[in-house]
DNA sequence: TGTACATCAGTGAACGCGCGTTCACTGATGTAC
DNA sequence: TGTACATCAGTGAACGCGCGTTCACTGATGTAC
């Protein structure tokens, strides 16, 4: 069958993401094609009109799945509130519930780390993105020199997102995400000083 | 062959190790129970011998890399100097370099994070062996009332070395290091203060 | 406008391969006498 | 102490299965005339 002009990219568009929904719920190793092919509604057969192999679509997903993260944090309130918005949405249990639609790095970070270069790059230029947006709003006279503690902070969320996730004992798992919010918080008014704006002791 | 008395528990524990340095390289899907024993110096039908399967074997390494990593911590200074000592060593580009030999968590904490309920448990067991003796250390006289924050500083040093490992850019990977051990500090800092005792402001 | 043909996204069977697991067999050692 | 036998950790081939990938084919739509 042959398709309309724009056919073939909202296609393609729908099996990356299939695909990321699948690789967070699954693993990357986890998901084989001719699954995430039918939850885009197709047979295994069409994935090679689209990609030229597992680890293109991999970059892919990456990608779209950090631009995703992108819009939502460019979608909260503006300056500094976003941010801190960000930080308790994502340090929800309502996310640590629902991996599926969550955040690629805590579902797939140590998988990243594993993979080939372009994954590796791809992945990158994706956190940057996420990560020089928060500067931005934290830090907005001096966004370079907040990028590295910006990192940290979202590698704290990362990890603590990762931990709540795996432990078994569901109440210390929901303590967990709490304290998780008030360390960021703590380094978020670390940053606040460090950058010279007015901002009380705890 | 019939061997001697131990021998069979020196083997099981051999497997173990071979798998557990495996598992941080190659992840646990991506490991093949062929590949680990050969590790071992076996071949893959003595597997059943000694392990139920797969799973089985995955809730034994898991421990045991945990176990390591709490005996690892023993040989530290006594007292908060030894906290110190074990996060410095952490988010070191040795160990950043080297996730065989490296914490479990790191390598493994999404992966752990899907598995099922007996990998979680043991992760769960494993984990608060190591952080309540961090806690003993941080705060000896309250050492309950520090295990969620001490699991918290766990979480940052985490996901900072899995983001140091996925981060193509070398001088980045690098400082990101550099800043999850100052951030790691000030919350350590801020947990002085929480129980109690004097701490100068930074 | 109507018809013939070219296109190519998608189908579904098949490829070789490595997976986790099973099993008949081996043979060095421990045990019984 | 010496010999016959039982044990069982380990071997290596084989099982069915799902993996990533290939390929001959289909058929609805776009294009040419």
């Amino acid at each position: 069958m042959r398709y309309g002009r724009e056919h073939k990219q909202v296609t393609r568009r729908r099996i990356i993401e299939a695909a990321g929904r699948r690789f967070k719920t699954d693993g990357i190793d986890g998901s084989g094609i001719a699954a995430l092919m039918a939850d885009a509604g197709l047979t295994n057969g069409a994935f090679y009109a689209h990609f030229d192999s597992k680890d293109d679509l991999v970059v892919a997903a990456v990608a779209d799945q950090l631009r995703e993260q992108r819009e939502g944090l460019s979608a909260a309130a503006p300056g500094p509130a976003g941010a801190e918005q960000f930080l308790r949405e994502y340090l929800s249990i309502r996310h640590r519930d629902s991996p599926e639609d969550g955040c690629p790095s805590a579902a797939l970070l140590d998988e990243i780390a594993r993979s080939a270069d372009a994954a590796r790059r791809a992945y990158t230029d994706g956190v940057l993105a996420v990560i020089d947006d928060v500067a931005a709003r934290v830090a907005p006279d001096d966004p370079q020199s907040a990028r590295v503690r910006s990192l940290t902070i979202y590698a704290l969320m990362v990890g603590t997102l990762q931990l709540s996730r795996a432990l078994v004992d569901q109440q210390l798992a929901d303590v967990v995400l709490e304290q998780g919010i008030q360390s960021a918080l703590t380094l978020l008014d670390a940053e606040g000083r460090a950058i010279g704006r007015a901002s009380p002791p705890t």
